[in-house]
DNA sequence: TATATGACGTTGC
DNA sequence: AGCAACGCCATAT
């Protein structure tokens, strides 16, 4: 494993319950800004990993679920108190986990 | 080496 | 809100 995959996966570790971020986010905070797709990959693959990556916490810059995984996923974040309405969230749709607002989003 | 492909993001319409 | 075009970048072939 090379060190962006290291970065990537220690950011996505650091993920709590109930909170929600995006690809985008995890590769910035990771320090890799242009990496959000990769971010998409570790994740795909994160099964041959020999850590429990928490995959659910992840959607995309819209809120959009998972591809192809968005039932499974909106249980789990259900379970933890995260609001999904046709596959999408509700409460955090941008929302970074623990990180102050250098590069501000855009707002509801 | 070159091309195609994504669990993506931003911008413009 | 939704769609299309473009940019990005590691992998696969």
């Amino acid at each position: 494993m090379n060190d962006v995959q290291r970065r990537i996966v220690d950011v996505l570790l650091a993920l709590g319950e109930g909170e929600v971020t995006t690809y985008g986010d995890v590769a910035e905070v990771a320090g890799y800004p242009k990496r959000a797709r990769f971010v998409g990959h570790v994740l795909a693959h994160s099964g041959e990993l020999a850590v429990d990556v928490p995959w659910w916490r992840v959607v995309n810059s819209a809120g959009r679920l998972v591809p192809g995984h968005e039932a499974e996923q909106a249980q789990l974040l259900r379970a933890e108190g995260v609001s999904v309405a046709a596959g999408h969230v509700r409460n955090a749709p941008v929302g970074r986990f623990s990180r102050p607002p250098a590069t501000p989003r855009r707002q509801p």
